[in-house]
This record gives structure tokens, C-alpha cells and sequence, in this order.
DNA sequence: GCAATTTTGTACCGTTCGGTAAAAAATGCA
DNA sequence: TGCATTTTTTACCGAACGGTACAAAATTGC
């Protein structure tokens, strides 16, 4: 009972989402998220808590969304394959014209320095789970004989990361879907077929 | 003539510079830089312009060092060797305990998203110099025959600096010296001897 | 239709932000 | 000693920040 709440809060979350994407945690203001949602000050609070749950809940759903790109990405045949896949697909996605260039919880990682500390490890966790998921495909791929005789899984998924990160990087420097596709290219060259 | 200025405005820069690292450049408020230069604010506007200047620059020192450092460590006989002292060093001064942890301009880079589009402008030509040290040094050892036949100078510095920027990412996040050096291992454990 | 309850709109809180006006203090030169 | 010049100190500016008090509006259960 009560007054019925006049906004979807999905969509003021993904609306939140995107504004938090493309300004950062800290460069983004009570009103640039009110004005994106749609919504006024005390709806926000009343369903979000405050600015930093709001971030935490439209991070919680980027991550969701990640991860199931991720895994998507590694159900390749082969563990070079997986991980072809997983890198052209971020290339794609890092420049995806339909959203903020890079990836949120990279960028929100470095604008949330000091203050919430909390908010970092949060975003630690987020990377710590991906890359978790990028090496038990791998563990999978070494099983199968089916990775280079050198290569570790777990520092091969802390590389492939890494690998992300710095595309993450680029990406948000301006870096077209073009030239990332290339530096892939020049990474797996090395990775005998 | 005139007054004598009470402070040395090279340690007060390097003061700043390391507040700016450490926090970002949103982040760093003018009290914040006022307390570790030891100065107060209109000798800051006196002497570095305004917040913007003043980080610009922090920013030309530590790129200026950098750099000398870069080039340091591509003075390698082979090509491999140059790309394995460059990254090994990078892990180095990357969890360099006596600064903060990460790369300044990765990381002030993504803390001035929109804002101060000049800003950005000036870290992508850092980013692009970077490139250009490495591009130069892998094209003389292409030169000398020294490079995997599969490889093109260009796009494996994209790639090299890719990696230094996701390496970045990861000290920023808290990874330690051990850790980042793993990652460059099992990088160069894909590229011939 | 009348309470009870929840959300809405408006208007405001104290704090901090980047930046500056104005006067006092310290120098070189006459 | 005075004058011009530059830096220091102190105090302040308007604007924006994150967050909230309060009352009007809209719903459900009785």
C-alpha cells in the first residue's frame, strides 16, 4: 500500500549505470543521476540508499552481465580458441558505440581512489572473479592437452586479464575497435594454433 | 626584485605530483595540494597557474622521467630482451613502494574523463610517445633480424604497451612486484628466445 | 470516505570546492 | 631612506557538492 513509486527502478538503475560508466564514480554528481533517471533526490534515496549504493547496485548489475558475456565468450572448442574469442569480443564490446568506451569496473576501480575503500574491494572481487572464470576454461584446456607445453593456467589467466585491462585502457584513451582487433592479433600470433 | 619566494617550486611540484598520483586528479582537492607543497594558495596560482596547471605540469615532470627510464630499459642487445627488461622494470616501478601504486598517466587518464578534454589530450600523446619508444626500438631490431618472423614492429608495441597499461591496472588494484612479474613471464614464455 | 502509508515535489541544510581581493611583509634599486 | 615590485598571509567569494526535512499527493485497507 502507499503511493505507488511514478519510475521503473530498473531502468533508473540502468540509466545510473550508464552515467556512472562514462564520468566515474567521483566525477559523477546527485544531479547528473537524477537528471538521467528521470527521478528526484528523495526517490533516489528512498530506493537506492545514497550515491555509493546506487553505484554499488549498478556495478552488481554490469558485473552480472559481464560474466555471463565472458563465459559465453570462452564456450570455444579449443583454449586458443576461448581465448581468441574472449579477447575479440571485448575488443568489440570495450568500443561499443551504444555505450562508454572501456569497462566500467576498470574505470571505476581508478576513479574511487582512497574515499570508499569499499568500493575498491568491490571491484577487486569483480576482477578476481573474472579472472577465476578465464582459468578454469584454461584448467579445462590444459587437461585436454590443449594449451602450449610452457603455460601455467592460473598466470595464463592472470595474463589474459591483464591483457583486458590494458584493452580497457586503450579503449577509453579513444582507441577504435580496429586497433584493438589488431593489438589481438599481434597477441595471438604468438600462441601456436 | 621583488619579494623572494620562501619555497622551492621544484619540490613543491614534486609534492604535488605525488598527490595527484596517489589520488587522481578529480579527486586532489586544492587543500589537499596546499598541505603536502608547504605553500598556500596564491603562491600556487602565482607560481603553477591554476589546479589544471599545476597538474599538467606534475604530469611533464613524471612523463620526462619516464620516459628516461623507458628508453633505459629498451638499451638491450636483442628485441626480446629489450620488451623483457622494459616489462620487468615496469613491474618494478609499477609497486615501487616510495610512490603510489600504478601509472600516473593511466591512472590520471581515467580520473579526468570529460572535464578537461585538453587534459586528456595530453595523456594520450604520453601514451602515444610510449608507443613510439617501443615501436622505434622493436623496428631496429627488426632490422637486425631480431624479431619472431610473425611480427610487425608496430603492432607488436601496441601490444607491449597494452600490456604495460594493464599491468597498470593491476598494481593500481593492489597486485604486488611478485605477481606482476609472474604475468611478464608468462608473457615472454610465448616468445621465441 | 476516512485513516494509514508510501512516494512525490520543493526547498533547504552544512560542507567543501576552485579561485581571488586586499593588505602586510620582504626584497633590489635609487 | 623611500619607492617599485613581488610574495606572503588572511579572509573571503559564489557555486556545487551529498544529503535531508517537510508537506502535498496518491494509493490500499477498513
Amino acid at each position: 500500500m502507499g503511493r505507488p513509486r511514478a519510475f521503473c527502478a530498473e531502468t533508473a538503475l540502468d540509466r545510473a549505470l550508464e552515467v556512472f560508466w562514462r564520468k566515474g564514480y567521483e566525477a559523477t554528481s546527485l544531479s547528473d543521476l537524477t537528471e538521467a533517471m528521470g527521478i528526484n533526490r528523495p526517490s533516489l534515496y528512498g530506493t537506492f540508499g545514497n550515491k555509493e549504493g546506487l553505484f554499488r547496485q549498478a556495478l552488481e548489475r554490469y558485473v552480472r552481465r559481464k560474466e555471463a558475456h565472458l563465459r559465453a565468450a570462452l564456450d570455444a572448442p579449443t583454449g586458443r580458441a576461448a581465448v581468441e574469442r574472449l579477447l575479440l569480443e571485448a575488443a568489440a564490446a570495450l568500443t561499443d558505440p551504444d555505450h562508454p568506451a572501456g569497462c566500467m569496473a576498470v574505470q571505476g576501480a581508478l576513479t574511487c581512489n582512497e574515499g570508499s575503500e569499499c568500493l575498491r574491494q568491490e571491484l577487486e572481487r569483480y576482477r578476481l572473479d573474472q579472472e577465476s572464470i578465464v582459468r578454469e576454461r584454461l584448467e579445462q584446456a590444459a587437461a585436454a592437452g590443449d594449451l602450449p607445453s610452457h603455460a601455467d593456467p592460473a598466470a595464463l589467466a592472470r595474463l589474459v586479464t591483464t591483457l583486458l585491462h590494458g584493452l580497457s585502457v586503450q579503449a577509453a584513451a579513444g582507441a577504435q575497435r580496429a586497433e584493438l582487433e589488431e593489438i589481438v592479433h599481434a597477441a595471438l600470433a604468438f600462441w601456436p594454433p
